[in-house]
DNA sequence: TGCATTATCCAAAGCCCTTTGAGCGGGTGT
DNA sequence: ACACCCGCTCAAAGGGCTTTGGATAATGCA
């Protein structure tokens, strides 16, 4: 059966009945509702969806723009992000639209997407300090949510976070408090907002204990395996390297990890590590399964977060406007106290080693 | 400007012509074209994509059904694959729905997706050894193309794959080569096709070597880390443990070299290691990288050939109903000659240690 | 019994586009 | 001069749904 029309006269009713019978509306009796969806049931009926969005006017979709880096590279940490919010979108009626755009087209792609409708609001990822994307879909009058916020103007959206630089104060205060002093930091891309504040977190501990900040103990990149690999190999070329690493992300931290055992420092004995963990689901670096100490917030329920509320004000419901999530600091084995620095290997030029 | 009316009345043309115009149909005068092109940049008007759908009946959106697997996980390879199509969607005017399901909502879905129209085809994900998805979809009349091939009935729908089989092949061949008779697979899932058909090349370069294939050598998991680390812990604590393995991911492979840096063994010096390389654009493990010898295949391009065939098919189009990618051997470092066993270092039955 | 509700259901308008079938003026061929 | 075709444009008919504004029958109340 592929329409109303057929389905209303082989019921006898009128399409106006079967419409509402099928939405819920109050106006048909419960035994015309009951037969109606059997009806539909039966002969496999559902409203095609293109007529029902050109008649509501809405598109029950949510449209996430991502904007391919100059890598190539889609954030892996999207991939459980996404697994958040599909199940909520699934949960709920809505479809999710993906945009794999270059990223000089994003802004185009916004306005394209509300201009023919395609989507009734926007997930915006990945902010930059001073990001223009608030400010422009709001101009455009499309629903968002941001996933993390702007330094600038946050109370001027709704959004969904960690709170970033009191996940990075704790774990450098944490490392202090083991009697470490040479604490390095690999951050992602400090182009991006939450990076500055985990670095704003970091720093800021390090001040409180009397600790100078060392900008060659911190490295900025995208927080993936080689990036962490090479700044971990930096670090380990210092005349005098850290006792301890700050990772941003599991990836950069096999990275550092990997470098780090090209010098005989396992982490827990020769070297302490925190690392940031969204919880991969490809890759568990925690407590129980790598082992690593880590700042735990799963990026997933973020997911979740963001989807419920984008959908809560799509329609129009109330709605907290932000929602600021903790990590957790989880021990494992990755750290340990300092220990006077023994005898250090000569940090070899070569390529990498594998293992 | 927000609808065509409105664009006709304000240039004093109907309706037909400027649709006409705007679509690149040749009734229109160039002149005329021009000026309606123009003037609708000008009033920022696009065709509402909702009744354009229901005009045409086609809603130039391509469904990608992702299921959540028991671990609530999505499968890591899976971003890079979008990347691919997503590129090409783009490219060619298609939008990317994205629907995560409970695997067991997933046949529905796709019965959904096609009762509602809201999908023009299909890209089918995964498929295991007999997987009822194509021909159900083949029944439900939707277009598709599935990224692997089932078995059973590869000939009956479009596919594009790697040649897996082979790839498995050689790289055995390369480590018998190489002296080693004691292989160890760290597969896939093996309900899973692609896993199937890399076990078939493994086991077939193994008997023609004259070599026993032994079950205890082999493991079938999940592709991520921990199963990784899982079955190399297994393997090590074998009476006669292997001396190569080979690895059906970059995810699995750390897995296995943590668990082989546990006994002290080092890829290229303890142990050799080949891994099937997808080119994760997160995770970098071939020689350039961490230095591994892979076999490659980069799944982004996988991504773009089913999108460019699926849209050919949906649009007519004559294609290549199936294209079988070869994946090539790349030596990196972490292959060497087999050496006669060294005294082993137990294998420890403590938990994981991290690094 | 009579009037006002209430409970059900319906016809038709509207959402915005594409596409069919036609019309109209001007140029061509003979 | 006639018929004919071509190039350009248009009115109108869908496409399948939701929703407005009634209509009709059944119920409640006096």
């Amino acid at each position: 059966m592929a329409n109303l029309k057929q389905l209303s006269e082989k019921l006898g009713l009128s399409q106006t009945t079967i419409s509402r019978a099928l939405n819920g509306y109050p106006e048909v009796s419960e035994a015309t509702r009951r037969r109606v969806i059997e009806a539909a049931r039966e002969h496999d009926y559902e409203p095609n969806s293109s007529a029902r969005r050109l008649a509501t006017g809405k598109s029950r979709t949510i449209g996430h723009v991502v904007p391919i880096s100059h890598h190539d590279m889609i954030n892996p940490h999207f991939t459980d992000f996404i697994a958040g919010a599909g199940a909520v979108y699934n949960r709920r009626g809505y479809d999710m639209l993906i945009s794999v755009v270059d990223s000089a087209q994003e802004a185009a792609t916004y306005r394209a997407l509300k201009r023919n409708g395609r989507v009734d609001g926007i997930i915006v990822h990945a902010p930059i300090v001073r990001d223009p994307r608030p400010a422009m879909l709001r101009k455009l009058g499309l629903p968002f949510v941001v996933h993390g916020r702007t330094l600038d103007d946050e109370a001027s959206y709704a959004w969904v976070d960690v709170n970033n630089c009191r996940a990075f104060r704790e774990a450098t205060q944490h490392l202090i408090g083991l009697g470490h002093r040479r604490i390095a930091l690999v951050n992602g891309l400090e182009h991006m907002a939450f990076a500055q504040r985990r670095r704003e977190g970091y720093e800021s501990a390090l001040r409180e204990a009397g600790i100078a900040v060392d900008g060659t103990l911190m490295s900025s990149d995208e927080m993936i395996e080689p990036a962490g690999y090479e700044a971990m190999r930096r670090f380990l070329a210092l005349a005098e390297p850290p006792t301890a690493v700050l990772c941003a992300s599991a990836l950069s931290a096999l990275g550092v990890m990997g470098a780090a055992r090209e010098d005989n420092l396992l982490p827990g004995t020769g070297i302490s590590i925190i690392c940031y963990d969204d919880c991969l689901s490809f890759l568990d670096i925690g407590p129980d399964g790598m082992g690593l100490t880590v700042m735990r917030s799963a990026i997933r329920e973020a997911g979740e977060h963001c989807a419920s509320m984008l959908i809560d004000r799509i329609e129009g419901r109330q709605t907290a406007g932000r929602i600021l999530l903790e990590a957790k600091l989880i021990e494992g084995r990755s750290t340990a106290r300092c220990r006077p620095a023994p005898g250090r290997r000569a940090a070899h030029k070569a390529p990498a080693t594998p293992g």
